[in-house]
DNA sequence: TAACCTATCTTTTTT
DNA sequence: AGATAGGTTA
């Protein structure tokens, strides 16, 4: 008897092989996840092999955490001792321990694309640059691919293409990007990477890590780029006991450096490799794989599989024939009701698209016919104006180095702080080689009228106060410091905007946001914090227990599986996009992204597509995807409905479930320590004066002052509060 | 410095 | 169509 047992033959056989390089194709839907738990708990529970050896990597944490969750069903509390994590937060942790060697602070911050692009604007300004062939977010994505192939400025600088101005500008400005994100201590996503990579050749460090992680394994390897590549193969170099799960046709990442050629060549790499091919599908109908199978084998880069599934037949794949992108919406929001009726529940079913802007014709109409639904991904949250605006404070203090943070701060509310007087601190920070932030307390030794002084020693002082209480504040209580502080809420009132009731909205929603982090994890740092925001991916917020459609990008559903799917907007230009017309590898992905869509789907699939689609303001006709024509007809059937459907009187309009959720990634506890104080004791602050304690928490304490109640994390109190 | 107007660009895809 | 950058004016 083994835990194997539950496994089919392949898979088995997959999970068996515990030491040596392991090659697992799995193909969509073929129990790669279950056959991956199996294989940990095999390990643990039946080769006594110490959890605390095993590092598993994944592409989201949503992964990580159902992979986690899964072994934990097998093996119990051991499975908390496994290292499941994504390779940026494999990364992160690794460098705030370490970066220190590569010339960061433990408390660097994370940079969105975002910030990259303010970061890329600004110096492109600074550099004078005037070519008009390229964006900040243009050279901004050449920048991340270059990085994530490893090709440092250097080496880009000496490359034949220089003759192209857009090369030209990216050239000048890459080096210089690196250089300032360092002076910020601050690094990007791929920077995550990089580091990462090189912390590993310190040959003390990467021993130490190769004996701690013995067994490493990988998944949705063909998604890897060239550093993710190396952090795995340098890890596992010593040991060899390397397992990599992934599947060639599924590998849609190209854009960010992503090589097929890594799981191509696993077994060049590997030459003793053990493979497996999973081909076993449990997911989907006959009809849906089939339909699958015929658009990929179009492609050459295809190495052929025998996707075979148990469930014969199944429905024919419903093709929708819309007029315009507007009708598509309507059609299937009335097909949607059908499948209500049908006895589905809105939570089974999902809407796919090839880019985010297509979300747009179905959020209005959702909204309007108050149909529950979620968006996943598109404009997050956290990039929200101000939302951005208040993380842009927690990341000042807690690393004023941050000078693009502080930046956008600066005048923000607005304290007559403008691009001249910025630069006069810019440039009196250069000379004196210190942070933006410290040049702000030199407001003596720069030019200055009497009011601006005034004016910035307030917001320079208010930062310092703030930043030395963080030490000890809970991230709640720093967050409403800067509320109070700087007073941006009267600023978004004073905004005269029309969206003011939606800002404050989402300031109070973050609030809470925070609120809810805290209750699960009570000492939660405001480091620890803005890490978690910066790392979170768009379907991390997937709760399968509340009931709306969800809507999101083919490559953000990748690695998950719905009862019914609807791909929209089958048109050439958009699905294969325009983008990828003279290009063979580039059609090719695209049409990987079609297979993954199609097996997506468990039991129903539509196909939709419309003859003109407005873009740009204007509208364009539109045929049906040559993806489309690759689908045998036997397989597909018209929906269509040529009756206009009747437009609903809008009823009472129902509130959207919102596109935000908190995080609640449990964190394992921190310290504990001995608590001096007890509620009723009376002490007093540096800054809110005298008070009285009002509850005692295992690792907080509530104070109440005459400013109203405050709570303290009670490591490094001391400092702060003193009994009376 | 801020507010207002006009011209231009945007949409691949994401940790 | 909507967002944004850049330029002009108050």
């Amino acid at each position: 008897m083994s835990i194997l047992d539950n496994l089919n033959i392949e898979q088995r056989k997959a999970a068996e092989r515990v030491e040596g390089p392991l090659l697992i194709l799995a193909g969509a839907g073929s129990g790669k996840t279950r056959t991956v738990t199996f294989r940990i708990a095999h390990m643990v529970l039946e080769k006594n092999i110490s959890p605390y050896k095993i590092l598993a990597v994944t592409f989201t944490n949503k992964a990580a955490k159902e992979m986690r969750e899964r072994v934990e069903g097998l093996i119990g509390e051991d499975a908390k001792r496994v290292m499941v994590s994504t390779f940026h937060s494999f990364g992160v942790r690794l460098l705030r321990m370490y970066g220190n060697k590569l010339g960061y602070d433990s408390n660097f911050n994370i940079y969105d694309s975002d910030d990259q692009k303010r970061l890329v604007n600004t110096l492109m300004k600074d550099i004078g640059i005037t070519d008009k062939s390229t964006t900040p977010a243009r050279v901004v994505s050449a920048i991340s691919k270059l990085k994530e192939e490893g090709i440092t400025p250097g080496e880009y600088a000496n490359d034949s293409r220089g003759f192209l101005e857009s090369y030209k500008t990216v050239s000048a400005v890459y080096g210089r990007y690196n250089t300032a994100l360092k002076k910020n201590n601050a690094m990007d996503f791929s920077d995550i990477l990089v580091n990462t990579n090189a912390l590993l050749d310190d040959l003390e460090l990467l021993e130490k890590i190769q004996e701690r992680y013995q067994y490493v394994m990988v998944d949705e390897y063909q998604d890897t780029n060239k550093i993710q590549y190396e952090i795995v193969n340098k890890i596992a170099a010593r040991y060899k006991n390397l397992c990599v799960v992934g599947d060639e046709d599924q590998s849609i990442y190209g854009f960010r450096g992503a090589n097929i050629k890594n799981i191509l060549d696993f077994e060049k790499d590997y030459p003793d490799a053990f493979v497996v091919k999973l081909e076993q599908n449990y997911r989907s109908t006959e009809n849906i794989l089939e339909a699958a199978n015929h658009v990929i084998k179009n492609n050459e880069s295809s190495r052929g599989k025998n996707l075979w599934t148990a469930k014969k037949g199944g429905h024919p794949i419903s093709v929708i024939e819309a007029s315009d992108g507007r009708e598509e919406a309507y059609f299937i929001l009335r097909e949607l009701y059908q499948l209500k009726k049908e006895g589905y529940n809105y939570k089974d079913i999902t809407i796919l698209y090839r880019t985010n802007a297509q979300s747009r014709a179905f959020e209005e109409l959702f909204v309007k016919q108050g149909t529950p639904y979620k968006i996943f991904g598109g404009m997050q949250f956290y990039q929200r104006m101000e939302v951005k605006d208040v993380i842009s404070y927690m990341n000042v203090i807690n690393n004023p180095k941050d000078s693009l943070s502080l930046m956008r701060i600066l005048n923000v509310p607005k304290r007559k702080i403008g691009p001249a007087t910025i630069n006069k601190f810019r440039d009196y920070a250069e000379e004196n080689n210190m942070s933006l932030f410290e040049a702000l307390g030199h407001t003596e030794e720069i030019k200055l009228g009497p009011a601006l002084k005034i004016v910035i020693s307030e917001f320079y002082n208010g930062m310092l106060s703030i930043i030395e209480e963080s030490e000890y504040m809970p991230v709640s209580e720093i967050f409403t410091e800067i509320l109070t502080t700087f007073k941006y809420k009267s600023y978004l009132e004073g905004l005269g905007d029309d969206r003011v009731e939606e800002r404050i909205d989402n300031i109070e929603e973050l609030r809470n946001s925070i609120t809810e982090l805290e209750k699960v994890e009570e000492d939660l740092r405001l480091g620890e914090y803005l890490e978690k925001i910066s790392l979170v991916s768009a379907t991390d917020e997937l709760e399968e227990s509340r009931d709306y459609v969800k809507l999101m990008t083919v490559h953000n559903s990748k690695g998950l599986e719905f009862p019914v799917v609807f791909i929209a907007g089958m048109e050439d230009e958009v699905f294969p996009s325009s983008k990828a017309d003279y290009d063979t590898n580039q059609l090719e992905e695209e049409r990987r992204l079609c297979y993954v869509a199609i097996t997506r789907a468990e039991k129903t699939l539509y196909i939709c597509h419309a003859n003109e689609r407005f873009v740009y303001g204007q509208t364009q006709p539109r045929s049906r995807s040559r993806f489309l024509g690759e689908i045998p007809p036997h397989l597909l059937e018209n929906k269509n409905k040529k009756e206009k459907p009747v437009q609903k009187k809008t009823t009472e309009k129902k509130k959207s479930i919102e596109n935000f959720n908190p995080l609640r990634d449990k964190k394992s506890a921190g310290n504990t320590l001995d608590l001096p104080y007890s509620v009723n004791e009376r002490v007093t602050h540096k800054k809110f004066g005298m008070g009285i304690v009002r509850a005692v928490n295992e690792k907080t304490i509530e104070v109440e002052f005459t400013v109203g109640k405050k709570k303290f994390l009670t490591a490094a109190i001391d400092k702060f509060i003193q009994k009376i």
